[in-house]
DNA sequence: TGGGCATCTTGTCAATGTCAAGTTAAGGTG
DNA sequence: CACCTTAACTTGACATTGACAAGATGCCCA
């Protein structure tokens, strides 16, 4: 056994904690509990995180980056803003945890600088993608894309759309990102 | 004094349960708070609601009531779907607590039938805006609208948007439903 | 080899959600 | 008007949690 030093505790936390959010939800989640799924004391997560808040922020840290790589793949593989939309669905329904947490101030620390800065480089995956738009309408059509985007995951999340939608959130995706404006 | 039998305890909780939310967000929400802020003791709450679930569950009734209401009152008033997404941004930003809980399964009771019931008209509220759509495309067109309407209230409330779209909310709303689709 | 320091533990405290049991008053029935 | 059923609220208790303080452990480097 390794008793002290535990190797790298502070990824086995945060998985702990991807897991615990994706089994109940971010209200259900406890330090003490993740500290006993890594098999350390209940002490433990707050020497690395300092507290609940600052765990959250490192997932959301982590569903930053890994969003951004995600779009930047999404671009270069398709070129197209739309499929740029598609893949920040399946961002969020494949990476629950990390979604819930990232848009949620008020369960991480909305200032941390590192915090900041992976979400500025998301911010400007997108922002890339929505540059190759058809030329014409203003800035405003890549904040309408990423607004329809981002509502149909939470609301896919949430279970609020109709389950005529059928089962596979990609798909459904496909259909309504491509139906015209209001 | 009232001593036993507040009037309308059930009505003061919830209130007071608004007030909370919007102070400090559902993650900081307590019930014995609740009580102290009605004036009564730390069990009344489970009375009326059962725990805290049920609470929020009320709450999201209330809100989904309310949201039905302003979506009606913006298509009778303007006839058009998209100034219901105005209205409903407008929903989101003005009832932040409401909205906050009504989208949040985890944190009340998803099958609870009253609260089915409300989002079910809610809901039809909002499809009988998408029927006056310019008609040719087909039922995705309604969702996306949602989306997009839905997506657009949470980033702001999120503070997720950039602030180049000013101060005010239902102006930035206007600008960002009118743009093209993806 | 030995000291410094990050890492982790143990112990504790106030606060919370929930349950059980008791207390108070309101409203209907005789 | 007396009675009593029942809803509304209180009191008390318990396990759990987040956070803090102080101590124990072992790795790394001088």
């Amino acid at each position: 056994m390794k008793a002290y030093h535990h190797g790298d505790l502070r990824r086995a936390l945060l998985d702990a904690a991807v897991d615990a959010l994706g089994e109940a939800g971010p209200a259900a989640l406890s330090l003490r509990d993740l500290a006993r799924r890594a098999g350390v004391s209940h002490a433990a997560p707050a020497h690395h995180f300092g507290d609940k808040a600052g765990l959250l922020t490192a997932v959301a840290i982590d569903g930053y980056r890994a969003l951004a790589l995600a779009l930047a793949e999404a671009r270069v593989r398709t070129g197209s803003y739309r499929e740029m939309g598609v893949a920040y669905v399946g961002f969020a329904v494949g990476h629950r945890a990390h979604f819930e947490v990232m848009f949620r101030p008020d369960l991480h620390r909305p200032d941390d600088p590192e915090l900041r800065l992976a979400a500025t480089k998301a911010g400007n995956a997108l922002a890339a993608g929505a540059r190759d738009l058809p030329d014409g309408p203003g800035p405003a059509a890549g904040l309408a894309g990423w607004s329809t985007a981002h509502g149909f995951a939470t609301l896919w999340l949430s279970g609020a759309l109709p389950r005529s939608l059928g089962p596979d959130p990609i798909a459904a995706a496909r259909t309504v990102l491509g139906a015209p404006a209001l």
